[in-house]
DNA sequence: ACCAGGTGAGACAAATTTGTCTCACGAGAT
DNA sequence: ATCTCGTGAGACAAATTTGTCTCACCTGGT
């Protein structure tokens, strides 16, 4: 029977995501293939961590377009993108512990991409009022990506539920901790 | 000359905090010293990455000392907290993804009380009724870490600059994004 | 001058991981 | 029934990393 390399990705990407340093022989017992075969899907570890890369920028480029950034308010906007996010999370949160793939001074495209539209949507957010502007978009992005990732760590580890994750990232990011006076 | 313990410690959070993957002889020398020097003052990688865990929770211990979280407002509190874990925010970065440090069941007991205090101040914030309720404290934790982290990545890429590291963790994770009407 | 302690450099074996290969097996197609 | 393709299991060498050891050197104190 053919292996489904989709799936083979996903388990890596959950395996890899509590243990980065598993080994080849690890990520092939989780995907429950042997070390040959994953061989023959991936040439080695970093193409591996290559192909969950890409996987992980499709994921949240189908979020970012399933979203519509630039309908609605900001706001709105954003909690779709949350919304849309989740089931990259876990994905993401290893990228973003993979340093190995911004040491080197070519990093791949499709982040910048993501960046580039997030941050117009914060932009836009200011733009119109509703965000405040003593804050970067820049930072407001590297916040989201920042959250999402403890929010999916916090999940997995059982310290929050994972029916929260939207509202819990969203409503932080937008509206903080303060408590809002009722207008 | 005698090796300056702490320095070598240091040094090691920086490169790892870039590169989790270094090995120990690269640790070495980004220390400035032999990799046999470094063995006969950390008996293996393990006991580097153990120490670096004992360093990180004695650095954020002494920042919640120093921030007072039981006086004033919770606001202020935590906007101390911030200002006052700052210096330790690399090597937290760092930690937090050395996900090796978790995933035996048995967790440095000083992260739960570095929790529980952090946790305490979002709930005294709470009852006070400065804080929303519709988010736990544990998740304001979490998302406090998750902050950190971000802005020390993004202080290490150049993206954001050191001097706001504060400002922009405590407002965001304080105020939020949207924009405040004036009173 | 002498000594003691700590260090750097390098050699070495052991352990681990990786990449490649071969061979046998089994499911599905013809 | 036969063929073919993909897979599992295992062997194997190469590369990497680790841990340990030895020896020479240097510096500070006596």
């Amino acid at each position: 029977m053919s292996v489904d390399r989709d799936q083979v990705l996903r388990s890596a990407a959950a395996l890899l995501t509590r243990k980065g340093s598993a080994t080849m022989d690890e990520v092939a017992r989780a995907a429950g293939i042997s070390r040959a075969t994953l061989h023959r899907h991936f040439a080695g570890r970093d193409a591996l961590v290559r192909a969950l890369e890409e996987l992980g920028i499709q994921e949240c480029e189908t979020a970012l377009a399933a979203a519509r950034l630039g309908e609605d308010s900001a706001e709105e906007a954003l909690r779709r993108l949350v919304k849309e996010i989740q089931p990259a999370a876990g994905l993401l949160a290893f990228l973003v512990t993979e340093n190995q793939l911004f040491e080197d001074d070519a990093q791949h495209e499709g982040w910048s991409r993501l960046d580039d539209n997030i941050g117009a949507l914060f932009r836009r957010g200011q733009e119109s009022g509703e965000f405040r502007i003593d804050l970067t978009p820049v930072w407001f992005t590297e916040a989201l990506y920042g959250l999402i990732g403890a929010a999916a760590w916090a999940v997995l580890d059982g310290r929050v539920a994972a029916k929260d994750f939207t509202h819990m990232i969203a409503e932080l990011l937008i509206g903080g901790a303060r408590r809002r006076v009722e207008p």
